[in-house]
DNA sequence: TTGTAGGCGTTATCAA
DNA sequence: TTGATAACGCCTACAA
């Protein structure tokens, strides 16, 4: 059995009290026991155990993230860099980051917020990937259980949130390829039910409105938000009878597979197709041609991410608890340079 | 405050002895009454506080793995793949899973370990990217502390580990380059106190002696698993009077800069330039062009060290707690096809 | 400045 | 088959 407190205190002739306290910092302790204690807690190799602590405060100091995704070839490198802000971040708060994965809608992850929610395992969740109706919130909202949210969902929203206004970003990538010269611009998007699609989809649409494009629904195609999603649209874009001269893809991983059915083909991207992505993930910068897209800051937004959660969960006024960021439009080589 | 087991057994006019019996599952408990106590408990959402839980039976059900790297440009896919492996294998035992992350050898790596160690916030822990005199190893054996390895440390391990036999995979790579009539095969490492580097390294320099090539020490470059690292050492190795035909990367990140450094320089790689990588993760099969490389399967290596861990935690023997596993040669079109 | 004692919500032992 | 009760290890109000 690991060492407790009751161990330290026998050790020094103390009380459990006044251990507790001297560990703790309070000031009624005099100086020297507190002195005293810390060197032989450290010796000892005592740290309070976190389940008794934790039942005591009635917090754990965990706060959890869902991949909404589960299986193998999980890798969107959107996902590497958001959890190494929610980890680092977490951690300079002493806080944990716990960890799942889940496949969107299905009764693992209805079973996963249960859990955590129940059960108190964790006293915060951070959301993305939302969903237009998305029970996940309805769900955390009912239980007055905190949360924050990477994007939105599609109702008026009363959760502190930060959302980068990627429908803005898409319509200037439009703008971006129009003044390239292109009028036969293809998107390839995803499954209806996210809220990204609904945005990136709508900026894309105002885009061509802007430009005076006539809309033409055999231009816009459907992936999964996955490089084999945006090869398999591709390859039917591109063997229309009149193909596009550009195609934007969701994400910068939609936009990779894109490539990829472009060399297939032997058409040149960034010459004979202009590409683009969206995210500005570090898979952008090694695509061959490096590819044109828009830059979300996914690091940084993970690091706030924590933070507001973390005010919101010590229960203190988080100021703008909603945020709207603008991605930046990175140009690169795959369209034109 | 949430629903407690007081809650359901007063609305059941029952002890909570059992309604915690019921819920557990237990068989001294008339079927009906579990019946009735599962289906209050469910209507009033009750699940038992794992703060409490965890106190009584003095463990958490979760395990710890500490990502090896902190800051924005985290991006290895490798470890995306490893922890989804690991956290598809925890939710199947109903473990959850524990991430932080922390640069190898600096005091907040020690305080991460120290933490979940000392205060028992997690039952075990998953080690990777071994150190070849691992203060982690022998910090968690001296705790007796349940761990398992991805890769090994250099001294005698007699913890559970699965290695990947990367030293013959290097060799077998030479070999491969050998055949396609290289004779100027240069290297890339990492830094010299990662074991993987010891182990790619002497497969290498095997690989040469098998083909009677003789060792060239101005062929090895040093990186940092990264792409820039790749990329900058292939910058001097193409750079060099007598540049080499052919390049082995550490591991496809690092492959994949060298890629970029060759194009810079007008280098066709596949034709001008072999180039070879090691994971065989999602990257090497997306650079341009594809990327012959060595694969370890480290979704399913993820899952396996779960169930080792989990094994180990519940304190039955694990059958063959030392595995070694052969990479698989992945012939793509880098290295000429 | 230090100590006593109650309780956080479970599970497990033992008695009924 | 069910119930009373004692821990698990800590924090904190209150007493000394």
């Amino acid at each position: 059995m690991a060492v407790t407190i009751r161990d330290v205190a026998k050790q020094l002739n103390l009380s459990i009290t006044t251990v507790s306290r001297a560990l703790d910092g309070y000031d009624d302790v005099a100086s020297e026991t507190r002195a005293r204690v810390r060197s032989t807690a450290r010796k000892m190799g005592y740290l309070p155990s976190r389940a008794a602590r934790n039942l005591r405060r009635q917090r754990a100091d965990i706060i959890g993230y869902v991949i909404p995704a589960s299986g193998t070839r999980f890798t969107d490198p959107f996902f590497s860099e958001f959890i190494a802000g929610l980890g680092d971040q977490a951690v300079s708060h002493n806080f944990d980051l716990l960890i799942s994965t889940a496949t969107p809608d299905t009764p693992e992850e209805k079973k996963v917020y249960a859990r955590w929610v129940q059960s108190r395992l964790v006293d915060g969740i951070i959301l993305s990937r939302m969903r237009l109706n998305d029970w996940r919130a309805n769900h955390l909202t009912k239980h007055k259980f905190p949360f924050v949210v990477h994007g939105r969902t599609q109702s008026k929203a009363d959760y502190p949130f930060i959302e980068i206004d990627s429908r803005a970003g898409f319509a200037l990538l439009v703008k971006h390829l129009v003044e390239r010269g292109h009028r036969r611009i293809a998107y390839v998007g995803a499954p209806e039910k996210f809220t990204l699609q609904r945005d990136r989809y709508a900026g894309y649409c105002d885009g061509l409105s802007a430009a005076n494009i006539p809309f033409d629904k055999s231009l816009v195609g459907v992936g999964d938000l996955t490089r084999a999603g945006g090869y398999r649209a591709a390859q039917s874009l591109l063997a229309l009878r009149k193909p596009p001269t550009a195609i934007i893809g969701v994400n910068d991983l939609t936009a990779d597979g894109m490539m990829r059915a472009a060399r297939e083909r032997g058409i040149v991207v960034g010459r004979d197709l202009a590409v683009a992505g969206y995210d500005g993930t570090e898979v952008s910068e090694h695509t061959q041609p490096p590819l044109t897209t828009l830059r979300q800051p996914v690091y940084d937004t993970a690091r706030n991410l924590v933070n507001m959660l973390i005010t919101h969960i010590q229960g203190e006024p988080l100021a703008p608890a909603q945020i709207i960021l603008q991605p930046e439009l990175i140009i690169r080589e795959s369209t034109g340079g």
